[in-house]
DNA sequence: TATTATTTTTAGACAAATCTAAAAATTTGT
DNA sequence: ACAAATTTTTAGATTTGTCTAAAAATAATA
């Protein structure tokens, strides 16, 4: 087992897990624009950057070429991405934080260094598998538990399924939800699907609900087998 | 009420908490180099960093005669102290970290910028009035609970008390009263005192105990009344 | 395939916090 | 009280992460 330690700095590992993110929607190398529009920065800082990170290293990257994440970028990106998400799950379970409240303070509690303080929180939060927003939590040798979920807007009338996350997770969004008595582990059933817009009219609660297309693009679902 | 947020970097809030340890010590003023020796910097950049804060009217400055804290500046440090404390408390009381080892992590997370955190994490605690050493927190509003106590090395022959802290919380220190099962809460009785090295003879725990002046010294009790 | 348009990189500058070396002010000792 | 020692400040340089403006490379389009 590698147990270098890399010193690193607060703005590098927000790179390094603003890389990680993107990768999932630019799999052929993140570009510098992406990047930047992602770190609230300008293109040329970006470069700046992944020049810094590609001497470390973390990140590999050839001129023009956009960035994709080393095996060790990797991996400490999805350490902060743990530690983000035990503080979150901390922040809702024990402090009673609404899930809409936790995001920019657990974006400032993932850059504590101590790998005693994050393996003493989750053994203390009983190590929790999901989030808040339902996003998994990885463990200690970086391994996400992935739960079978969908996304509702490509559930179809009839189908069924249980909350289980969220695409979105902003503020904006999860007091929608709120309003609207949508949580995890809630039972959705799928009444209509309109053609003409997408959106959909749910079963939840024993009561009706419809909801945007724009909405159901960003709820995901366990389906749920019927017989 | 005064509720104005001021930006304040890491290291400016770092420096404000030296000023306000130092000024125990330094009634008059707390001088350049006593700052650098604290801080572990150069005496030059703790001119620079004095000059900053004192134009944000943290701190009272005049060339050549030390610093103050101004009272914007004393109750910002204060509230990094209840922060610093209620993280060592919750450290040690929640996460199950032993008292010499909170201090590094507890200095990372007293920057932690978000008063409904503290707030939450406080009446999380139930509230706590000392932190794992012994030392008081401050209440939301910046008062601190003061408890009789006086250091051991005062005390004399005969004379009993309750162990309600420590001067140096020190790993080093800490593990010396661990090795030695002193605890906070524990009844000490004085049995002798030795003229020559201050070294003492206390009974705790039913047990006889020999501990230098230097350890006396570093250890707060309350005295106890006897009839 | 030229010619635009866009993206990305380079070059040079800036603010924050630090440093070293030297100058200025203060304190100490005789 | 005045020279020596100490403390404190200034001046100038460095590093990190950022910026703007301009140049270079790539992509898009007619």
């Amino acid at each position: 087992m590698c147990v270098i330690k890399i010193e690193m700095t607060l703005s590098e590992e927000n790179y390094l897990k603003s890389i990680f993110h993107l990768e999932k929607k630019y799999v052929r190398g993140v570009s510098t624009n992406a990047l930047a529009e992602e770190m609230e920065t300008k293109a040329s800082s970006v470069t700046d950057m992944i020049k810094k990170l590609s001497e470390k290293n973390l990140v590999n990257y050839k001129k023009y070429q956009g960035v994709k994440l080393s095996e060790k970028g990797n991996s400490i990106a999805v350490q902060i991405i743990r530690k983000h998400r035990l503080w979150e799950y901390f922040l809702v379970e024990k402090l009673d934080f609404n899930w809409d409240e936790v995001h920019d303070i657990a974006e400032q509690l993932e850059h504590i260094k101590s790998d005693e303080l994050i393996s003493k929180l989750d053994k203390f939060l009983e190590y929790p598998k999901r989030d808040p927003h339902g996003d998994p939590i990885p463990d200690a040798e970086g391994n996400f538990a992935n739960l079978e979920k969908k996304i509702l807007a490509e559930f179809n009338e009839g189908d069924q399924g249980i909350c289980v996350g969220v695409k979105d997770s902003s503020a904006a969004f999860l007091q929608y939800l709120d309003r609207n008595k949508i949580k995890l582990g809630k039972s959705i059933t799928i009444l209509e699907k309109e053609q003409f817009d997408g959106s959909m009219i749910l079963k939840m609660n024993n009561k009706e609900l419809t909801i945007s297309k724009v909405a159901a693009n960003n709820i995901y679902l366990k389906p749920v087998a019927l017989d």
